[in-house]
DNA sequence: GGCAGAAGTTGTGGTTAAACGTGAG
DNA sequence: ACTCACGTTTAACCACAACTTCTGC
């Protein structure tokens, strides 16, 4: 083994570290924060590009797209943690739950998406589907005079901003199969491979796009702006005749950073947006809104905000690209898709020389006589 | 902090059984 | 619709050197 040679692991390790846990922007725009993983593609994507790649022929759409784990931030998550309302690939899962956290967890299988959902079936399939198109109608702060009593609140600031009590509009989809359990006990014969006595799980679960569900809802409502929501006339009125939420209709035309909206203070006006150099790598104060207290427009009631210290990912950059920029990032993520290696790739040649060395029987590495 | 040794983890390829897909009867 | 045969694909298996992490001094 050669110096150079160890020199390059170690770094390969330390690459693999240093990526770990932290979020890492779309592969596409680079811009926006990724929360979508192609398998396909080996791509990680923001809801806008993971719309646009996947819409160009039909091939593309048959692509399998899942949730970036919550965790790693680097492969595509395949459980559902109801608990921890967090969505994890298999190794963080068996780690966090295997290792420190042994079966009180309630988790269960994340299925991904194929073609180009719309904003209204991604909600549903991302278990937004009580809120919906409501959400993304009022997004933040704003709520209009849409009747529904005091769970209107929570809708209202439902865009950016983590609420109490909110949560409760999140329903779990129970999935037809939670466990292997499930698939023996209702692999009876005469059963015809229905689950029978798997009591379905509680509806009042959390949605199931994990911990960065503020992250995924501003994309979600970035793309609902291009695309016209399946809205009945009242809500399209509604959103004609201008009352609404002039926050949301910021939100439209000026607003850059929706993720980071909720940056703003309750003395501050409604659509004050934060500067982009308080955003860029530093920390910054910020003040989370406690209880939703939001009412209608005209109220402007203040919300309630406790102070917290976040470190602001410098990634808030414009989701809204220009032509140029567009085909730039065309140009960045085909040639990426040009460079992918389908082939097996040794990490250690030794080793390779080593194995094709050993003494086998049946093909298996047979012990060494010595 | 630096070092050495122990302990634990990873990666390697040929074979094969099982799984899967397809077409014929 | 079902069964069967046949071809193709996939994943598990094995031992151990190389590599990483931990521990004690």
């Amino acid at each position: 083994m050669t110096g150079s040679h160890q020199n390059s692991t170690h770094s390969a390790s330390h690459t693999q570290q240093d990526k770990a846990s932290t979020p890492s922007p779309c592969d596409y725009c680079n811009s926006s924060r990724s929360v979508l993983y192609c398998r396909a593609d080996s791509a990680k994507l923001c809801f806008k590009c993971d719309r646009e790649v996947h819409s160009t022929n039909q091939l593309f759409s048959k692509h399998t797209r899942t949730l970036l784990c919550d965790s790693c931030y680097d492969s595509p998550a395949s459980i559902l943690c109801s608990t921890e309302s967090s969505v994890l690939c298999h190794n963080c899962d068996w780690e966090s739950h295997n290792l420190s956290l042994p079966t009180v967890h309630e988790r269960g299988p994340l299925e991904g998406f194929t073609a180009c959902p719309s904003v209204s079936e991604l909600l549903t399939i991302l278990g937004f589907e009580d809120v919906g198109k409501k959400a993304l109608l009022y997004g933040d702060g704003g709520g209009g005079g849409d009747g529904g009593g005091g769970e209107k609140n929570s809708a209202d600031d439902f865009m950016g901003c983590e609420i109490e009590g909110f949560s409760d509009f999140f329903v779990w989809d129970a999935p037809s199969v939670v466990s292997l359990d499930d698939l023996i006990s209702s692999s009876a014969p005469s059963h015809n491979f229905q689950a029978m006595e798997v009591p379905p799980l509680p509806k009042n679960r959390k949605s199931s796009c994990g911990r960065h569900r503020e992250e995924i809802l501003s994309q979600l409502r970035e793309l609902a702006k291009s695309e016209p929501l399946d809205l009945d006339t009242e809500q399209q009125q509604y959103l004609q005749s201008g009352n609404m939420s002039t926050d949301l209709e910021h939100d439209f035309k000026t607003d850059k950073f929706p993720s980071y909206e909720w940056h703003r203070r309750s003395s501050e006006p409604m659509n004050q947006v934060v500067p982009l150099n308080t955003l860029l790598n530093e920390e910054v104060a910020v003040e989370h809104p406690t209880s939703a207290v939001s009412e209608n427009n005209e109220g402007k009631t203040p919300i309630s905000f406790k102070s917290e210290t976040v470190s602001v990912v410098p990634k808030a950059t414009p989701c809204e690209l220009t032509s140029q920029e567009r085909d730039s990032a065309l140009l960045r993520y085909k040639q990426k898709k040009k460079t992918r290696r389908y082939e097996k790739h040794i990490r250690y040649e030794s080793r390779k020389v080593r194995a094709q060395s050993r003494i086998r029987v049946k093909g298996r590495f047979a012990k060494m006589e010595h």
